[in-house]
DNA sequence: GTGAGCTCAG
DNA sequence: CTGAGCTCAC
């Protein structure tokens, strides 16, 4: 599908198309994946977008220089990309079949402003790709910096849009939210990732009105899209956390009909720690 | 073939193989390849035993310490393996169907014990491999150890072996002899790589009795063996340096049949700064 | 230009 | 364990 975009909209859609100035919302994919190099998994991403064919795909850890940003193989894959890096950390870029109106990729907090955050709209979905900082240890300056980071996008989420618009917010929030969502939920309670405090803050999104939507979809424990490279066959152990976020406003729960993490793209040559979490919409 | 080695001849051969016992040479064919890392062209050089099965391949620059050197895959392809290798830099070793005698590894010069040399034996045919100091800038202490290690392996070999025996002396010399054998004479000429104090080492060799056996078949000039990676297009332009050679005592010379530069294993992955040299003997 | 190995971060 | 980017050497 295509969704009908603002340019659309605005008259340069010809006659004959179904749903010309309609706000009648059509089927649509989307995914989120924390691809930890954009270089090294640009054989990854193209494999995949050639594959499932999503309309919208959020990446996170690009880990490149928008200058250095292969926006060739993207573009001849059909798809329009919007990004924002930075040397060596963090990066974030949005691939989507239809171009991305109203983008922002700025989102500062305490004065630092690190490639973590795109926001844009196609037609009347308004989408938000985050990147949340990893924290390093509770408690820490960088911890403070995390919860800090996920105080700001929630104001600047409130702030700007409302409970009853059509808004996905996805990405890499780096906080497991239950028992369920992490292999080891003793070992690590009141540890970075899992820490009451995080989880506090993601509670905020939902109380404001989004919704976890895998959750929504599947009760079940064990699933998860996050494997650290340092736990020896941590994935065939699956020895995982779920971190990775769908998250939409109620009309975009609704809407959503199916979501699931491929397991497969972990099976191709150079995985990332991270796999690709998916959320089909009708 | 298989040369006769030392432990045939010590009876462990079976009465009908035609030359028990006897000294007279068999058809063989050797090759040096200064490989630039090891593990990086392990492929490369398993598909060029695969496909040229050459009987002694000596290999420069392994850049790999002796624990993780690639013994099974070596094994796997048929052939043994001496080495000694360093961390990051330098590394020799020898592949050969037959295994190698009476084998050394080391060349101590000045003190400083870089891992340049492997010597051995198989049957009545003596090796010795090369890998001499780059010596980094006409002049400079680099390049007086380069001199002082040519001198010390020449003093080496005649204080151990006879231009009357059966000698090979392969490797990368790193060291171009006449204005046919690099790609910009005047432009190098005086410079390291095609320094006089240098070619007057190289002499000595010949002088000794050590043929250039590429040169003794082959009078053409832009025949190189090594392409800088930081001329761009360097391998396509040919702007190279002859100075990987296999040298051999007369008897040797005598017996080349012919010699070739393999210059397809250029256009594989990942190519290597040198190319293999090859010497096939009667 | 390329490889090794180091530091930093995850 | 993995990636980036740095230094070093060639």
């Amino acid at each position: 599908m295509e969704l009908i975009s603002h340019t659309l909209v605005m008259g340069r859609l010809n006659s004959s198309t179904a749903f010309y100035g309609s706000k009648v919302p059509q089927a649509m994919k989307v995914a989120t994946f924390n691809a930890n190099s954009m270089r090294v998994r640009l054989p990854i991403i193209l494999d995949w977008i050639g594959r499932e064919a999503p309309d919208i795909l959020f990446l996170q850890e690009t880990k490149v220089q928008d200058k250095d940003f292969p926006v060739n193989a993207v573009e001849e894959a059909g798809y329009h990309a919007v990004f924002r890096g930075q040397k060596s950390y963090n990066g974030v870029a949005i691939l989507s079949k239809s171009p991305l109106d109203d983008v922002k990729t700025q989102l500062s907090v305490e004065g630092v402003d690190e490639a973590r955050f795109v926001s844009g709209r196609i037609g009347d979905i308004h989408v938000i790709n985050a990147y949340v900082p990893q924290g390093f240890e509770a408690g820490s300056d960088k911890f403070r910096f995390k919860l800090a980071w996920l105080e700001h996008l929630l104001g600047y989420i409130t702030a700007n849009y409302d409970p009853s618009s059509q808004l996905l917010v996805a990405g890499d929030f780096n906080v497991a939210l239950t028992d369920m969502d992490l292999y080891d939920p003793d070992g690590f309670r009141g540890e970075v990732g899992f820490h009451p405090d995080e989880q506090a803050m993601i509670e905020g999104f939902f109380n404001w009105g989004l919704v976890d939507i895998f959750r929504k979809h599947i009760r079940e424990g064990n699933q998860y899209t996050f494997w650290d490279y340092r736990i020896p066959s941590g994935f065939k152990r699956n020895m995982g956390w779920r971190i990775d976020y769908i998250l939409g406003t109620a009309s975009q729960a609704e809407r959503s009909r199916s979501v699931w993490i491929d397991r497969e793209a972990r099976a191709m040559e150079k995985p990332s720690d991270h796999t690709f979490l998916v959320v089909e919409f009708d």
